[in-house]
Parts: C-alpha cells; structure tokens; sequence
DNA sequence: ACACAGACGAGAGCACCGCTCTTGCTTTGT
DNA sequence: ACAAAGCAAGAGCGGTGCTCTCGTCTGTGT
C-alpha cells in the first residue's frame, strides 16, 4: 500500500510538518515574526523542541515556509479579486485588485510585514520565495494587459536613458506589452505597496483619517500613471 | 531641579548616555536593530551590562532613541537638499529632495528599515517620534508650497468624498496651499518612500537594474501627482 | 523472517538574551 | 558633616536558538 512515496512514515512527516507551519502561522498572526519561538510552537504541539529540527533546520528556515505562504495567501487573493472583475473596465479591475491587496494587508499585518517590511534576520531572500512573491506583481499586469488588449491604455512615452532597461523589463516580464508600461508598472507596484505599508505600519495615524477614500483616491492616481483610465470620473 | 545640574555626575551622565547611543548606532548600522544586543553594547563599553539600565530602561527606550535620531538625520538630509536647491525650478527640486532621502536610505539601510520597515517589537511610535519623523515629510511639501507660491503648481479636483478629509489635512499640515493637493502630498510621500523601501530591501533584485535612471523616471511621475511640473523635459 | 540503517523523540546542555534585585560605593545637597 | 540619592557590579531568573547524545521505532533489502 505505497500509493504515497515512502510509506506511512512519509505522511506523518508531512502531517507535523504541516501543524508545525499551522501553529507558527497562529502565533505569527497574532504576535508577530519577532516573537515568534520555536519553543513555545514545540510546547504546544506536545513535542521537544530539539525535535522539530527535525522539520525545520533553523528558526529562518521556518520562517521561509510562513514568508511563502503569506506570498501566496496574498497572490491568490488579489487573482481572486482579478477573475471577479473580469469584463468590468479597467479603471475599476485596477481599483478592485488593490483594494483586495490593501483588505489582505489591513487583515493580515504580521504576515504583511514579514513579507513587505524589514527583512527579519540581516536580510535574505531565498530563490524558492520567487514565485510565489511574482503573483501580486503579475495580477496587477493583467489588468494592464487586457487594458492594452481593448486599447484602452495610455503609453506615455520613456526617457532616452530608460529605453534599454524598459526594453529588458517588458522581455521579462510583460512581452505583449509595449516597453515603455514596463517601468511605470514596477514603479506603481513599489508604490502601491508602500501606501499599503504605511497604512498597515500606522504611519498614517493622525494624519489621514478617511483611509478608504484616500486609498481609493490615490490608487486612481497610480491607475493614471500606468495609463489607465481610473474608475473615478471625477 | 536645576535645567542645567551643576556638577560633574550629571555631564557623565550625558557623556555615558551619549556612548551608549554612539556605540548601539554602530551595531545597529552594522547588523539591523534585530541583533542589537544591550549586553553586547555594555560589553565593548567595558560596562556591567545592569548598568546600562540606568540610561535606558529597556531595549526599546535604546531603540526609540534611534529611531528619533535616525528620522532626525533623514530629515535633515532632505532639509539640507531643500536648501541647496534653492533658486532651481520646483520639478528639479523636487527630484533633489526626493535623491537625497533615497541617497540617504540606500546608505542607511538599517536605519531606514527601522523607521520605516516593520515596527520591531509588537509595534510602537511614541508621541517622542512624531516631530522628527515629520521632517522628511515636511520638505518635500516645501517644494510644493514654493512652487505654488512662484504659480507653477497645477491643481487637480479631488473627489467629492475626501473634500471634507483634504480640507481637515491642509489646514492641519499645509494651510498655505490648496485643499485639494493635501491628499496628493500625503499619497505621494507614501509611495516615494514605498519606492525606497523596495529598493532598500531587495526587493528590485533581478527587476530593476538601472536604479538611478528609473527611480529618476518614477520620481518624475511623483512630481507629476501633485501637480509639479517634472524636471525632466522628456 | 530478520537484521540493519536510517528516521525519530526526548533530554541535557551551551551560549546568549532582556531584565531585576541586592549590595556596596561615590557624589550631591543641606 | 551627614543623610539622601545616584551609580556600578554581580548574581540570578526565565527565556531563546541550536547541538549532541542516547534510546526507540520503522521501513526495507537480503
């Protein structure tokens, strides 16, 4: 009865590797990275903490699994709030795709800061969080690519200095696009986020108040420079 | 009692307190606030680490106290380049700002992930930080201010339901401009530092490769969303 | 069928951390 | 001059990440 890999053995491995990230993730969401210990998430998981070295080799090691997570947790969300918004303008897919960031951040601030804020040990971002970091990125894309699709987007044109490294970004990112979105779309990305962190990281406390309206104001902003026609006709 | 103690207890007490922020400023540039250790400092300071407690009731004291200087320091950087720019047109004082604050980020990455990056224990900003974290803020709103001022600002409508918001921010931060670019500032000084902060973090590795030229370039659109007329003739 | 290599859990232990408490000594103000 | 207050040092508490060793269990090849 091997229909998984390696026996039964290899099923309970994956089983307390799972509960291991479970409780971590617990623990993360509510206290946050700084104090999440591998210790406390051994104790009440019943074991030694010597033994969950076994399922993870170092507390960063851990903490790489949850940064993954968090990538997709996020990337899904926002590619949920883009199929939904299929065949709405694309001022409007634009709005419903950050806003479904922004609700993920808002809902999730010790997972957004693991992944957006300071990198936790000196910094590291391991090769394997790639993909899983592209999503958001590519979501907010699409929106830009079905744009151009309809002819609805605006190509302001680049600087001369810029073309080249337009030219290699939309190659490796955005092929059917022309070059000259490419910077604006990594810009406005940056951007975005940092309104999120800010907002997450209360650097906006006592100074904006109506954080819905804002937001909103400010992502037809962003929506404006990548070309866009933002939802707001105002 | 007295504002300025006579004595020599108290000038030590200042020339101690001032070691122990030199020397924690020294770790923490070196290794990021996370590895700063009060026991470590107190050991190269040739000092019982129980004594340290004295100056600084707790490792987050140390801590605000270098997030103040670092805002401080940030700010006046920014400040420094608001005043070298003088005379120059407002788009290209608004890219010098904005290079500074970068410049300086980009040379201070410890210190910027701990203003900016995610707040290190639970959270926290005491009251204490607010002035000099404003700063920053601060000049860059003076370009704007200068440029409306000598009527080279372009003001955009804002929508009917941040009217009331825009209003309560610029008479709170910026009563000499219009309502209408408060929202704007605050949105734009947001996404430049969310710039930053990717670039700072990593977070452009293998995405962008021309920094300066893009940042520049994004830099240009900033200017552009609150009404300035970019620098760059392109 | 059985023995053996490998995976596993638990415990002890190391070096470090933030922080507190107590004990003496020195400076300060009256 | 003397009491009060400030200060440095040491010991100690509970916590951390991580390593090592030592029994136990298990999956597998002969």
């Amino acid at each position: 009865m091997t229909s998984t890999p390696h026996g039964a053995r290899a099923r309970a491995r994956i089983e307390i590797t799972a509960a291991i990230k479970e409780e971590a993730r617990r623990r993360l969401a509510e206290q946050g990275a700084a104090e999440l210990s591998l210790r406390a998430v051994a104790r009440t998981l019943g074991m030694a903490s010597s033994a969950i070295y076994r399922y993870f080799p170092s507390r960063d090691d851990l903490l790489t699994a949850l940064i993954i997570d968090a990538y997709d947790s996020l990337g899904e969300t926002a590619e949920a709030a883009l199929k939904a918004s299929v065949g709405a303008l694309a001022g409007e897919r634009w709005t419903a795709v950050c806003e479904a960031i922004r609700g993920w951040a808002l809902a999730h601030p010790h997972e957004y800061a693991l992944i957006y804020g300071s990198p936790v040990p000196g910094y590291a971002a391991p090769a394997t969080t790639v993909p899983a970091a592209a999503r958001v990125g590519f979501a907010l894309i699409d929106v830009v690519r079905d744009a151009h699709r309809a002819g609805e987007l605006d190509v302001a044109p680049v600087p001369a200095d810029l073309e080249a490294e337009a030219a290699r970004m939309a190659a490796d990112f955005v092929p059917d696009l022309p070059p000259a979105v490419a910077p604006a779309c990594v810009a406005v990305w940056a951007q975005l986020l940092g309104l999120i962190g800010f907002e997450v990281f209360g650097q906006f406390t006592r100074i904006v108040e109506e954080r819905d309206a804002f937001f909103r104001h400010a992502v037809d902003g962003l929506a404006r420079t990548v070309g866009l026609r933002p939802a707001d006709a105002s």
